[in-house]
DNA sequence: CGGACCTGCTGACAATTGTCACGGGTGGCC
DNA sequence: GGCCACCCGTGACAATTGTCAGCAGGTCCG
């Protein structure tokens, strides 16, 4: 009873790496790998794996909307999100794209093995850390509005070029802004867009 | 004449992954592995490894300063940074700091274990297209202080935060910024600071 | 020595950004 | 229907930011 695994991350060389170090831990296969978010349903369809071990950070689709798409279109695999960064937000969004696992990738092979495996079980696996980040983080009480122009303003364009990307007026982009800065409790745009991120606000 | 390697990688479970990676593949032996860039120096010397690989983004000290110190204290050791990101900046950093082989972590794994092979043989080892756009940014026409001015607005903090900080009036803080924004060609800091990134001019 | 360049400062100005108070419109919900 | 939250806008204002000119000192180099 190996556990047949799938494997999403771009990065050609931890991808491979991955690929190895799983193989050599007895009790798992991995029977695909794929370097795009975009191409985990199809391979999964393909190869009916047990696990997908998804990073969010990829190519044509991120890892944790390939999460929502494959929990509905191959409910028979269950999803592991494999992440560089162990931010609050991630989690919330993992859980709610259906992911039964997160795991951080600095954390010890061990715990991603044992991860795996709960997971296969149909246990869910959370670093409990990290869990209660983002329970203190909460629910973001930014409206959609304010996410819009917080994430227009990444590209550092100022408020005009925002306003016209978003067909808006200055003002009232200057008002999303200005309610995002009090919501966040910082001092200007940059330092918003940074603590909502972190936050998982967006 | 196996190769001894020394691996310098934060994320554990990376680090983990291309230890058992690079042992698979024969003529390769990693005779230390650290998850700090402080920790290199200490490894090289009691390891003796022919080649050390180090990641750039690493806690402690960054894998272009390992590097830097590395290539006095351990002259027998040669170096290959090895990134995620394929920075035009990152590889002209590289190579003062004395490196000879450059891989972004989404080479195959073939190219790694290639660029090794000739790094141990004295060989410098670049991939071409990133050693033309580097060549294409040009060395920083930022001054010293344009660039201490753009880094410590990372954080987001206004002119006067910044001005306290290095001990300079908030108008020659904003003569800086003027001039670095104008130097990059952008219209205001946060435009400035990601553009001076992008080529390395940090 | 005279440039050329960096550092650091000032003061004045225009442009942008952030805040506030206020409107009107919509849609959901009790 | 009334309440509430969101949407979108206005106008006015203060604060911050970006630009410009000019001045002083320092170093380095031909």
């Amino acid at each position: 009873m190996t556990i047949r695994l799938l494997l999403a991350e771009d990065q050609e060389l931890v991808r491979t790496a991955l690929c190895a170090l799983l193989d050599l831990e007895d009790g798992f296969e991995v029977v695909a790998a794929v370097g795009r978010g975009d191409q985990v349903t199809d391979a999964a369809l393909a190869h009916r794996p047990d696990v997908a071990l998804l990073d969010i950070e990829m190519p044509g689709l991120d890892g944790l909307a390939a999460a929502a798409v494959l929990s509905h279109q191959v409910p028979g695999c269950r999803v592991v999100i494999l992440t560089t960064f162990g931010r609050a937000g991630y989690l919330r969004r993992a859980m709610e794209a259906g992911a039964l696992g997160f795991v951080v990738k600095d954390a010890p092979a061990e715990v991603l093995a044992d991860a795996i495996r709960r997971v296969a079980a149909g246990e869910r696996v959370v670093d409990p850390e990290l869990a209660a980040a983002t329970l203190a983080a909460g629910a973001s009480p930014l409206t959609a509005r304010e996410r819009d122009v917080l994430n227009a303003s990444r590209s550092g364009a100022g408020v005009a070029e925002i306003a016209a990307k978003l067909y808006l007026s200055e003002g009232t982009v200057r008002n999303y802004f200005s309610s995002a800065i009090a919501k966040t409790a910082t001092r200007n745009r940059t330092e918003a867009l940074r603590t909502a991120d972190e936050r998982g606000w967006l």
